[in-house]
Order: structure tokens, then C-alpha cells, then sequence
DNA sequence: CAGAGTCAATACGCTTACGAAATAATCCAC
DNA sequence: GTGGATTATTTCGTAAGCGTATTGACTCTG
């Protein structure tokens, strides 16, 4: 049982972050990148109101954070039909390609130095 | 031999920042981000025209960031004495302990997912 | 030691982001 | 319905970011 050491988390992050830095990505806030993973990778649905409150920043940094992130085309913001008042982000194709590039990124970089994910992943 | 997943990489990054955004720590761009890391990261020396070559970004953006960073007290410029043009980027307490947050949000994530380092450094 | 070259920083005009407070739209209790 | 809650957005003044072009300091060549 070997965990992973503090030098190969902060080369992964390093390595990731500076692709993305050096490539054509725009160059999103970490509170829009926060924003974005959990549109992406936490159940629906998601309101303004409720990821101020997971993130613990004001509701209007989220709406502005979402004016940047639709306007990317990374999330689509839409009226819920059971109540008006909110507004539920959406996923985008878009959206998906950048996660999607994340990952890969993340993932080349774990392989290299030899991280590796569960056995069995049924059992855990 | 289990490669770590798309799903496990994308879940450790939404955790990372999404405690960071919520913690006391300042909204970095992604390009300062990827700036503190290879200031930490990659051996020293730093200057302002090696970290915009490596990012592929202008000399002014770094010099804005590193007037950001400097400012957080997460690193320190210094003259070089050998060339009195440069300006080297060196790291500090505040810097360290900040990506050391980073590490500890990083590995607590994975050790949840059963996500495991080389069995044996030496050989890697 | 003069002039070209190189470094970081600054100036400029513009865009984006911030928090606090005020607005607009909608729901719900009565 | 009317009034009070609740939701997201907008407004306001301010701060910070951007790229291009320029400046100021320094080095080095001839």
C-alpha cells in the first residue's frame, strides 16, 4: 500500500495547470473552474443559490461567473419549469471537451509516474 | 495494473478547488496558478522571460501575476546579482504553505478513491 | 565609450471581476 | 388577491486583468 507522496500531487497539478495555461483555454478563475466541476461531476440540479452556498461566495459571483462560462459555451443556463425562480445550469458539449482534455491531461501525467487507480474497483 | 480513471481524476480536481474557493485563499487565475507552481516546482532559477516562454504567454502577464503573487507574500522577487536585468523569482513560507494545502486536499482526495503511488520509488 | 540588444516594468485603453445594495420576477401563505 | 419570502440579476463604484507598444535599466560588442 503506497499512497501517493506530496511531490507527485503538486507535479500532477503543475504539469496540468500549465497545459492548459500554454494552450488555447481560456484563462478561468479557479472559482469558475470550481463552478464548472461541480456543474459537471455533482448530481443535478444545480442553482445559482445553491453553489454559492457549496462554495461559499456570493450570489452574484456566480452569476458572473456564469455570465463568463456561457458565454464560452462551457454551461447553458436554463429556467426551471417547476419554479421561475431558478435557474438551472446546464452540461454543453462544450463543456464536456474541456473536462475531457482535464482528465487527460491528469491522467498522462499519473501514468507517468506510476499512480495507479484501485484493483478492484467493484470492491471499493 | 488499474489506470486511474476518468472519473477518479475529474473528482480530485473538483475537490481541490472547490476547498480552496471555499477556504480563506485568494481566487488565482489559472495563469497565476500555473505560475506559483513552477516557481515551486521546477528548479530554480525563475525569470520573468523563462516563465512566459514556458506558459506561452505576454512578459507583462507575468509581470502582473508576479505583482499579484508578490502581494500575497506567495513569492518574492530578487535582483540577480550576476545580471542586473533579471529578476528572479524565489519562493516563500506563505508560497510553501499554500501548496502544501493544495498536496494535502490532493492526497486526501485520492487515498478516498483507493488511488495508490509506485510500489517502489527506487525502480520507477 | 557609443550604440545595439535584452531584460523587466510601465502606460494606455479596454475588458472583466469584485461585494454590497437595490431590482425584478416568482412563489406561497393567508 | 395581497404581502412577505425567495430567487437571480443588475447597478454602482472600485480593483485587477489583458495585449500592444513604449520606457528605463543594464549588458555587451566593436
Amino acid at each position: 500500500m503506497a499512497r501517493i507522496q506530496t511531490q507527485d500531487a503538486l507535479e500532477i497539478w503543475c504539469e496540468v495547470t500549465s497545459n492548459i495555461v500554454s494552450g488555447d483555454w481560456p484563462d478561468l478563475t479557479l472559482r469558475q473552474q470550481a463552478i464548472l466541476m461541480q456543474v459537471y461531476l455533482k448530481p443535478q440540479p444545480h442553482t445559482v443559490r445553491g453553489l454559492a452556498k457549496t462554495l461559499n461566495i456570493t450570489k452574484p459571483a456566480v452569476t458572473r461567473a456564469l455570465d463568463t462560462l456561457s458565454a464560452l459555451d462551457l454551461v447553458r443556463r436554463k429556467k426551471d419549469p417547476n419554479d421561475l425562480r431558478n435557474v438551472l445550469i446546464q452540461r454543453t458539449v462544450k463543456g464536456s471537451v474541456f473536462l475531457s482534455e482535464f482528465s487527460d491531461l491528469f491522467i498522462r501525467q499519473a501514468d507517468a509516474r506510476g499512480i495507479e487507480g484501485p484493483e478492484n474497483r467493484a470492491a471499493a
